[in-house]
Parts: C-alpha cells; sequence; structure tokens
DNA sequence: TTCGTCATGTAATGGGTTACATGATTAC
DNA sequence: GTAATCATGTAACCCATTACATGACGAA
C-alpha cells in the first residue's frame, strides 16, 4: 500500500473541505480550478476517489434514500472529508516535500491557500520562487555558452526564459504582500 | 504496430538530423533543448532508440572498431538518420493531427522550424494561436460567470491568463514576422 | 423521440519515471 | 586512488488517458 497521492488526491480533498460533493461536480471544479491543461477525466477520478474513501480520508454516501424523496435528481454518490481527511489536508497542504511534488502541486496548494496561515503561504512561494529562478540561470548560462546557431531554437529559448521571468515577478509580487500582511499582523498584536 | 511515436521520437529524429550522436549526447542536447521541464531520462531514451532502430528509421554503429584505434574514448553507439528517417521527420514536421499531439509537440516542432518551409511554420504557429485564444476565452468566461469569491483562486487564473496572453503576443508577433518573409519572397519571385 | 448532459464506472494502453546494475574514462 | 562524469542499459512501477459500457433526466 504504497503512497498513491499525486497531486489530483490533494485537489479532491481541497475541494470536498468547501462542501461535499458526488464525482461528476468534482470534476467540473477541478477543471476550472487548474485549467485545461491538467485536466483529469473520470478514469482518473474515479479510481482515486475509491482509493480516498479506502484510506478512511472521505466517505461516500448515496442520496438513494433521503433526496429522492424530495425531488431529488437520481443517485448520486456524495463525497465527505472526515476527521482524517481534514487532518492530512492540512498536512499535505503545510508540509514540504521534494522539488518535483512542490512543483508539481504548487497550482493546487496556492489554490488552497486560503486555507493556510502565512507562514506557510510563504514558505510555498519562496521555494517555488527559487526553484524558478535557478531554471531561469539554467537557461540563461545555457544560451550564453552553446552558442545556438539556430534562429529558432534561440527564439524559443528566450520565449521561455521571458515567461520564466514573468513567473518570478509574479512571485516576488505575492511574497511581498504576504509579508507586509504578515508585519501588520505582528506589529497589530504588539501594541494590543 | 502501433503509431508508439510521441514528442521524444520527433525531437531524436530532428536532432539527428543535424549530426549523428550517440545516445548520452542526444539527451544532453534534448533536455538543453527543451529546458530543466520536459526532461527525458534513459528509460525512456534507450528504449525509444530501439524501436526507431526496429522502425528503420535510425542506424547504430558502434564506435568499437574504427574509432578507438584512432585514440577514441570508448565504445559508443552512433545513431544516425537512414533516408526513411529523414522521410519520417519531414512529414512528421510538415502534418496536422491532432490539438492535444500539436499541443505537445509545438516546442519541438518550433525548435526545428529551420528545417521546413514558410507555409509550414505559419500552419503550425497559427494553429497554435488560435488554440492557446481558444483557452484565453474560456478562461475568461470561467472567471466572469463562477464569481470566485477565494482570492487566491482567482488571483491564480488571472496569473494563467496573463501567461497565455503572453504566449498569444509573441505568437502573433512571429506570425507577422513569417508572413512579411512570405510575401518579400514572392515579390522577388515576381520581379525575376 | 431524440439529443445533450448528467452520472458512474471498467479495461486496455501509453508514456514516462525511479531505482538499479554495470563499467570505462577523466580530473584531482 | 578515488570521485565525478561518461555511457548504456533493464525492471518495476505510476499516473493518467482513451475507449468503452451503461443508464437516467431534461429539453427540443
Amino acid at each position: 500500500m504504497r503512497s498513491r497521492s499525486s497531486v489530483l488526491e490533494l485537489a479532491i480533498l481541497g475541494l470536498l473541505h468547501a462542501s461535499p460533493m458526488h464525482g461528476y461536480e468534482l470534476r467540473k471544479r477541478l477543471n476550472a480550478l487548474l485549467g485545461p491543461l491538467r485536466a483529469f477525466s473520470y478514469g482518473t477520478l474515479y479510481p482515486c476517489l475509491r482509493t480516498l474513501s479506502a484510506k478512511g480520508l472521505i466517505t461516500s454516501s448515496s442520496t438513494d434514500d433521503d433526496a429522492r424523496t424530495l425531488g431529488g435528481k437520481r443517485a448520486r454518490i456524495v463525497y465527505r472529508l472526515t476527521k482524517a481527511g481534514n487532518i492530512a489536508l492540512e498536512a499535505m497542504l503545510g508540509e514540504a516535500g521534494p522539488a518535483s511534488w512542490e512543483d508539481e502541486s504548487f497550482d493546487v496548494r496556492f489554490a488552497f491557500f486560503a486555507q493556510t496561515d502565512v507562514e506557510t503561504r510563504l514558505r510555498v512561494l519562496e521555494g517555488r520562487r527559487l526553484r524558478m529562478a535557478e531554471r531561469l540561470d539554467a537557461l540563461r548560462s545555457n544560451l550564453t555558452t552553446s552558442r545556438t546557431e539556430d534562429q529558432y531554437a534561440a527564439e524559443l529559448q528566450r520565449h521561455g526564459m521571458d515567461q520564466l521571468q514573468r513567473e518570478v515577478d509574479w512571485l516576488d509580487g505575492l511574497i511581498e504582500s504576504e509579508r507586509t500582511a504578515r508585519t501588520k499582523r505582528t506589529r497589530r498584536a504588539a501594541t494590543t
């Protein structure tokens, strides 16, 4: 019984934290949240829901009985977070993992930032910023050393660097605003 | 004997077109070309090289015999494009496939633009532009309709739209310069 | 009544990684 | 001599997709 986690589990737990839902709805929200890229299909979602159930992080209940009588549509399976699920979610949002994991889960973690504290947010943002800056440096040195004679290949890398730079700038902005929010909170606490 | 293709095959053929290479070198160039994301490991590369050999698109030859005597390093397996490989490469660079394929192979195709003609380049660029613009619209409407109460989720989408807009602008610039290049060529042909 | 969307799933496949195994060559 | 990098591979696994199968509900 290996970890089996991945981004999807985190995303599901995060969405179910807001409100209980059935699979179909879950998928729509998921794909709205993550954009057309990174869209998940049912073949991924439903099995994942079952493993989450098996882990005891969520419970499933059919609406067959109750909602049907009062004009409910059809038997749907509604999933809700358990206490264990809530704990697991909090842990996943906060914990630091290997760079690869933090990278691919960044957007999901960011989307659920509202459920975390400033310290956590800053850790995640700064970690991301660091990795993006590293990549940018790697690209830069690569570009200068290997005199790419090919115009198009060079242009591709230039554009990649541009996009990366944007990302870094964006992160810088976010980090700063989080920091000011934190100091404000600290000051308020001090004067109280 | 299904297609078995994927981006990697295209990238390998494109790199081998420039010059014959052995696997290790190939991987380095590949990862330099595509950046730290989309990096391939040996577990992917070597099997792929074998299937390409089996398809007859490349040939492998050990440097054991010849290069060794004249101070060569060690037995390396050098791959080169066959005539069939060259044809296949040209076809892959030119042909239009399903949107998903064109999307994930875009950067590789772009990197090898120098090996194609203006018409092909314009087709690829315009196709990409269209799909990116579609996504942008989807995001935009999503943002306006679903009054996202969550600040962070909204910010994430805003940033995604920003990056997409950059991409579209970039493509617009490229398309225009390709177009002017084409008309110039046409004019020159007309006046000759 | 038919068509689109809601709703839940399974089986086969695919494309890729990680970890492992091996050994030669180069630089210190 | 020993560490890093060059160089080639294999086996196990993982995440996710595609295509398929099924069926109810609402609107045209």
